[in-house]
DNA sequence: GCTGTATATGTCAGTGACTGTCAAGATGGT
DNA sequence: ACCATCTTGACAGTCACTGACATATACAGC
C-alpha cells in the first residue's frame, strides 16, 4: 500500500498503456477504426483480449484516453491565471495546451492523424464530444472556484460561466474542423483565434473586410 | 412505386415506428435506459428484436431521432428569417424549435423526461452531442446559402460562420443543462436568452463603414 | 377470384465490444 | 525462501447489431 506518486508498477502500468495505444494508434491510421478489432491489438502487442481491457475500458479510450494528460493541465491553467482576466481570455489560454501539439513540428503529424481519424469517425467523434463536455464542466468548476477566490462569486444561477465556455469550445471544435478540412496550411492557433474572435470580438474589431 | 409524400405503407411506417418509440419511451422513463434491452421494447410491442432494428437503426435513436422532426423545421427557419439579421439573432430564431416543446405546457412534461433521460445517460448524451453537431453543419451550410443569395457571401475560409454557430449550440446545450439542473422552475426561454446574452450580450451592430 | 410481385416479419446464426470469474503465474517486500 | 499482491489467460456469457433465408401479408393487373 505504499503512497508513492510513481511506484515501480504504476510506471510499467503507464508503460504498456503506452505501448498499446501506439499499436492501435498504428492500426487505425493503416486499416481504420472500425476496421481494427480488439483482438488484432491485442495481437500486435502480444496479449489476450482481456488484457487489453483491463488496461483501456473501452476501444474509443484507445484514441481520446490522450485528452487526458491535457485536461489536468488545461485545469492548472485556469486556477493560475489572473484573477482579473477576463473569462473568454482565461479560455483561450486554457486551449493552448490542445494548441501546441498541433503547432509543434514534432508532435504535428501525430496530432494530426489523431484528429483525423477521430473526425473521420462518427462512432469516435461522438465520444471525443463528450470528453470535450466533461472537461468543459470540470472547467466551468474551476471558474466557479476562481471567481469566489477572487471575491466576486456569480450568482448561483448565472449561466454565464458555463455558457461561455460551451461557447468557447464550440470555437475550439470548429477551429479544429476548419483546421482539418483547409488541409492544416496555418497554424492551429490562428485557426482558433479566428473563432474565437469571430465570436467574441477583443475591445476594437480588427478590421473586417 | 408510386412516388406519393405520404402512401398508405408511409403513414402505416410512421405509426408503428411511433408506437415503438412510444413504448421504448415509456420502459426508459421506468426502469432506465441501460437496464432496458431491445428484447423488453420488442416484447411490449409484440415484435421481433429484428424488426425492431428494421425500424430504428440504433437504440440511442429510439431516444434522439425526436430531434429529426426539429431538424428539417430549424433548417426551413434559417432560410426563411430576412437576410439582414445578425447571423446570432436568426440562431436563436433557429433555437425556437428547441424551446417550444419545453415551455408549451402540453408538451412539457414530454419534453422534460426526454431530456432527463438524455442528460443523465452519458451514452446517450455522447449520441445527441454528436446530433447536434451534424444539425450544426446542416445550419452552417445553410447560413453560407443565405450569404450567397444576400449578395455578399463569406470568404471561402471564413470561420465565423461556423464558430458562431459552434458557440450557439454550446449556449443550447449549457442552457438545456441548467435549466434541467434548476428544477425546470423558469422558462427554457429565458435560460437560453441569458445564455446567448452571456456570449453576446448587447448586440451591437457591427460598423461596416 | 387468381396470380405475380413487392413488402413485412420471424427465425437463426454470427460478429464484436465488453464483463465476470477462476485458476495459474509473475512480482516485490520481508 | 515465503507470502501477499498484482497480473494474466482462458472461458463463458451478455447485448447491440447484421446478414440470410423462409414465410406471410399486402397490393397490383387480369
Amino acid at each position: 500500500m505504499s503512497s508513492q506518486t510513481s511506484s515501480l508498477r504504476d510506471r510499467t502500468r503507464r508503460a504498456v498503456q503506452k505501448e498499446i495505444a501506439d499499436a492501435a494508434h498504428a492500426l487505425f491510421v493503416e486499416r481504420g477504426y472500425e476496421e481494427t478489432k480488439i483482438d488484432d491489438i491485442a495481437a500486435a502487442v502480444g496479449m489476450s483480449q482481456r488484457s487489453v481491457f483491463r488496461y483501456f475500458e473501452t476501444k474509443e479510450e484507445l484514441v481520446i484516453g490522450k485528452f487526458d494528460f491535457a485536461a489536468a493541465a488545461m485545469l492548472a491553467i485556469v486556477r493560475d491565471r489572473p484573477m482579473e482576466e477576463a473569462v473568454w481570455v482565461s479560455l483561450r489560454r486554457v486551449f493552448d495546451e490542445m494548441v501546441a501539439p498541433c503547432d509543434d513540428p514534432g508532435q504535428r503529424p501525430a496530432a494530426v492523424s489523431i484528429l483525423s481519424v477521430v473526425f473521420g469517425t462518427p462512432a469516435l467523434f461522438a465520444a471525443y464530444l463528450q470528453k470535450m463536455h466533461q472537461l468543459q464542466e470540470a472547467i466551468v468548476e474551476a471558474l466557479l472556484e476562481r471567481a469566489n477566490a477572487a471575491g466576486r462569486p456569480y450568482a448561483g444561477d448565472d449561466p454565464a460561466p458555463r455558457a461561455l465556455t460551451a461557447a468557447a469550445f464550440g470555437c475550439l471544435v470548429a477551429a479544429q474542423h476548419s483546421w482539418l478540412a483547409g488541409g492544416t496550411t496555418k497554424t492551429f492557433a490562428q485557426a482558433l483565434d479566428q473563432a474565437m474572435a469571430a465570436v467574441r470580438s477583443p475591445q476594437v474589431p480588427p478590421r473586417t473586410g
